[in-house]
DNA sequence: TTGTCATCTGTCACGGACTGACATAAATTA
DNA sequence: TAATTTATGTCAGTCCGTGACAGATGACAA
């Protein structure tokens, strides 16, 4: 790696790390891109060479969670059930924070706090939730042998176990052991969620075809 | 209702009637505050006196399908069951927008596709939902007898049928026969989410207790 | 009708998030 | 070392959104 190509990403990890140190101690919305920026001795114009936002900078994480939950789900064995596959990839990525060099435990609580903090934060970091979704939904039709095109089934199996996720995320808005709170409340709403579910359901063996109206096959 | 408050009602759909034709022509972010303000001849800043932003007057109508939805929920008979009661309230909103009177039709389906054409708006419709989510959750923890704020079934299960809601909207972004397409979708959706779950689970009748660790009761 | 009062509105000034254009400085490569 | 690429800074400008102030316009009572 070339001398320039290792300034860049020095800076680039610079100014998360300047960023997320105000945010926490000023707030997201009153940091503004001059302070990042001058923190890290950096134009404004610079900051916005490296991220198109403020708001990409503050959730310029979720980019490597999604490559982990992908990840994840794609190390489960071919032959496990879809629900089972999905659950044990993100209680894999859930603990893996926990498991993790403290530094980057420290990173992921740091994360948590600023975004739990911004309601707009938390909604956009919903959206990017939307995006893995897409890549899990891929993954899991695969696994179930069908077309996530003109099937619903693998979109609404995905939803589900990323709702119950959601729902674990929300009970646990704490500060001291948070992380620890998190983790059994996420492992209990999808434990909740597996008797949720009628069991098999996930692996398409029974039931109506599913099929949707899609611009090619509409109904009438 | 005085004049006063009745030109200020008169403005105030001028500036969203405006609005969403400009929005449609020319898209919404290339449609200015200014450019709005203009067409209803009135200045940028009295535009933020009737709306916080240029998102809250296009996602306006959010509140009054909150309510719409809220109340069909209220309606359904108090005996049946939560799911059922859920997925009716939700069949019945949609029904609405197609039986209502031609121009509420037509507005339906240009916020729908004001909407569908801009990521960040349809971000943000999500979150609005979000809201209506919470108030859906009492009232369902209300019939099943719980406390939502310990509880996670009702949550889950609102969340679940929210989910499918979802799949159906997203399957639905034709241009023609959009609204038949997007109401067989829902009906198609909530016919697999209803199957995919245990019948009974939504009553609370067997399982686990199903508690969350909160501030309060936090496990080790 | 008139005068007081509350409220709505426009104007002005400003801050903060972004963007395009251009020049400069730095690293890469020959 | 010279030529080329690429990152950076400066500058000017747009758009969103807000506080402050003053003037206009309904509301209401005498």
């Amino acid at each position: 790696m070339g001398l320039r190509e290792r300034k860049k990403h020095q800076t680039r990890l610079a100014l998360i790390d300047s960023a997320f140190e105000l945010f926490l101690c000023q707030g997201y919305e009153a940091t503004t891109v001059d302070q990042i920026a001058a923190a890290v001795d950096v134009s404004p114009r610079t900051f916005f060479r490296y991220f198109g936002s403020k708001e990409d900078l503050a959730l310029d994480f979720t980019v490597e969670y999604e490559e982990l939950i992908t990840t994840a789900l794609a190390a489960r064995p071919q032959d496990e059930p879809p629900f089972t596959a999905l659950a044990h990839a993100f209680r894999e990525f859930i603990h893996a924070m926990e498991t993790n060099a403290a530094e980057d435990t420290e990173r992921f609580l740091r994360h948590r706090r600023v975004i739990d903090a911004n309601p707009t934060l938390l909604t956009t970091s919903f959206a990017r939730m939307a995006e893995i979704e897409k890549k899990l939904v891929v993954e899991v039709a695969r696994r179930q042998g069908t077309d996530p095109a003109t099937d619903p089934r693998p979109r609404l199996l995905v939803a589900f176990i990323t709702s119950a996720i959601r729902v674990g995320f929300e009970c646990s808005v704490d500060g001291a052991a948070y992380l620890g709170s998190l983790i059994w409340n996420v492992e209990s709403t999808l434990t909740l969620a597996e008797e949720a579910l009628r069991p098999g359901w996930d692996q398409l063996s029974l039931g109506s075809s599913g099929q949707v109206a899609t611009k090619a096959s509409s109904p009438r």
